[in-house]
RNA sequence: CGGGGCGUAGCGCAGCCUGGUAGCGCACCUGCUUUGGGAGCAGGAGGUCGCCCGUUCGAAUCGGGCCGCCCCGACCA
């Protein structure tokens, strides 16, 4: 490709709304544009290294057996109405009606079509296990897309799905995708985190992240530098302190002004916070309010509670009117005495002795407050948010806290899907059973901004070779003033073409500086600069952009070199 | 949804406070010169100043409403 004819253009100054390196660099260098709020065009260049990625994936996807397919974007709301979601998604699915007045959806992910497809096709135990994948746009109306391409609205999605005659057979599908998933990442030049994590609106019995470490990811990692544990800090889980032993003793009410906060109470009464019972208040998406109590050096863990509680909607926190009306005092606030709120404590908080809790009247406290005598909660669970330091939950190290950005995701659906839209078949016995499901995403522009995140430095981009749009960028410099620089450039770009080998070859009449920033800025693997300097030095000047080295060396070998380096 | 910021040429910005001819740098087009690190000279093209309403003789500028985008938070597979 002539960049002259390159339909692109690269910017000397940064977007003034790009923030992340990833973001900067891929609008100036002329791989993408913004067209609204999450929403973006691949230009030529940015749809190539796309390609390259889907390429990847798609290669480890069928060494495992996956069927490539393709599902609709546009989806009857139907669908969506039988598996239960339609009422669960709040406003980040979009909906409309066609001409018909018929209610339909944008597809936020495919599980529903697969399990519909299913119900057609799969009858007999013969025809799995299977696995089926596609690449397809995905529209999410996430209430703030932020960071470029890191988090987008709409957006490819490689999502595959496994279907099992059981758990055994959805084990050996979900392990077989674990290991797809490290090779693609390590192909793609990503070093990826397995996370263990929440399941959120996938239900389902077990999920884990890959996340690439990022000071501008959007999620904590809570990690055990031991290598033992490694969790999405929404489900993390860690070693709690011992509580101390005592005998219960009796409730007593004391005067605690101006105390409404642990840290206030607690240097009040010079105990320490692990001492008191924190309560905490939400409601959730349909309108249960919920009493959330965890120790005072703790906090809570709102993905936790929310499944904890099965909250449909999510949770948002009480407005005081609620805490009131359940008859509690915000501040000085306990289940003791109130009603009309599902208490939620945890486990920790079950087990300790004699703390210091509301009194539910303003300016005082209650002394000795035990979990079970005086109030009787509604579940008792582990609620509490995993700190850093706290104890590794296997080996009780120190953990310690990290942000990732998620790239890719698996999960056990089990059987939720088929159960609702009725997907089953028939075993070897005869007996009529659900198809057991997972379903396992990747992030093609996520990746796609993961790889310019971690491949880059303060000129430009730096691609792996694997994804880099072009092989090398061919570049001329003063070109005009001796001829034989240009016929030297024109054979060198024709026979490589000729060979299959990809080549960004940049014939503009421009100056050197320009030239060679562009090529800096575009970041393929190697620049090969042909000028009257480098002719005279014995050929082209190849410059590796990752390291920096430079050498000149004689043009059919530069020519062999790239020809047999494949693409 | 809460807080903050921004919307003026393709990109980056000034002008707005104090109303009166719409500007600068880069990019773009033509010509000449230049050619290994974002060249020089000369000439040129390009703008409903986000949109609507209002105030005014007159609005990019003042007032009101709306829309869009960015950042922080909430939220999120």
């Amino acid at each position: 490709m002539r960049v002259s004819k390159l339909f692109f253009t690269s910017l000397r100054d940064n977007p003034a709304d790009a923030e992340m390196a990833s973001h900067r660099l891929l609008v100036r260098a002329g791989y993408v544009r913004q067209l609204g709020a999450g929403i973006y065009s691949l230009l030529p260049l940015g749809f190539r290294v796309s390609q390259r990625i889907e390429q990847v994936i798609r290669e480890e996807m069928d060494a495992i057996g996956g069927q490539e397919m393709e599902m609709p974007v546009v989806h009857p709301a139907e669908l969506w109405k039988e598996s239960g979601r339609y009422a669960k998604i709040g406003p980040e699915m979009v909906r409309f009606k066609d001409r018909g007045g018929r209610d339909m959806v944008l597809a936020m992910t495919h599980e529903e079509v697969v399990t519909d497809l299913l119900r057609d096709i799969v009858k007999s135990y013969r025809q799995l296990p299977a696995i089926v994948y596609h690449f397809q746009t995905k529209f999410r109306d996430e209430p703030r897309a932020r960071g470029g391409l890191i988090r987008v609205r709409e957006f490819v999605m490689k999502d595959s799905y496994t279907l099992d005659p059981d758990e055994a057979a959805l084990d050996v599908s979900y392990q077989a995708h674990y290991g797809a998933y490290e090779r693609i990442f390590q192909r793609l030049d990503l070093e990826a985190v397995v996370v263990g994590a929440d399941v959120g609106i996938m239900g389902g019995s077990l999920a884990h992240e890959f996340m690439v470490l990022n000071d501008s990811g959007e999620d904590t990692l809570v990690i055990c530098e031991t290598g033992d544990y490694a969790a999405n800090q929404q489900i993390a889980m860690v070693r709690k302190p011992e509580p101390p032993v005592e005998e219960p003793r009796p409730t007593e009410e004391v005067a605690t002004p101006d105390a409404p906060t642990i840290a206030a109470l607690a240097q009040l009464l010079g105990v320490g916070e692990d001492r008191t019972a924190k309560a905490t208040f939400f409601t959730t998406g349909d309108g249960r309010l919920l009493t959330a109590i965890v120790r005072g050096d703790f906090e809570v863990n709102e993905t936790k509670l929310s499944n904890a509680v099965k909250a449909i909607g999510g949770l948002r926190p009480a407005h005081a009117e609620e805490i009131a009306a359940a008859g509690m005092v915000p501040g000085y606030a306990s289940p003791i005495g109130a009603r009309g709120s599902t208490v939620v404590v945890d486990d920790l908080v079950a087990s300790s002795p004699n703390l210091v809790a509301g009194a539910n009247k303003h300016g005082y406290h209650l002394l000795n407050v035990n979990v079970g005598r005086d109030f009787t909660p509604d579940l008792v669970v582990d609620i509490t948010n995993a700190r850093a330091g706290d104890p590794c939950p296997n080996c009780g190290a120190p953990l310690v806290l990290r942000q990732g950005i998620e790239v890719g995701n698996i999960f056990k659906l089990g059987t939720d899907f088929t159960e609702k839209l009725g997907a089953t078949y028939l075993a070897e016995d005869g007996s009529r059973r659900l198809i057991v499901m997972g379903s396992y995403g990747i992030g093609l522009g996520r990746a796609l901004a993961c790889i310019v995140e971690a491949h880059h430095d303060d000129k430009g981009i730096i691609w792996p070779a694997t994804v880099a749009p072009y092989a090398a960028q061919l570049v001329t410099l003063s070109a005009s003033r001796d001829p034989a620089v240009g016929e030297a450039a024109e054979g060198l770009y024709q026979r490589l073409t000729d060979a299959g080998v990809e080549v960004l070859y940049d014939d503009r009449d421009e100056s050197p500086g320009v030239k060679l920033t562009d090529a800096e800025l575009l970041g393929m693997p190697r620049i090969i600069t042909i000028s009257p300097r480098s002719l005279a030095a014995g050929g082209a000047e190849v410059t590796d952009r990752a390291s920096g080295e430079r050498s000149v060396r004689p043009i059919a070998e530069v020519e062999a070199e790239l020809a047999s380096a494949g693409r």
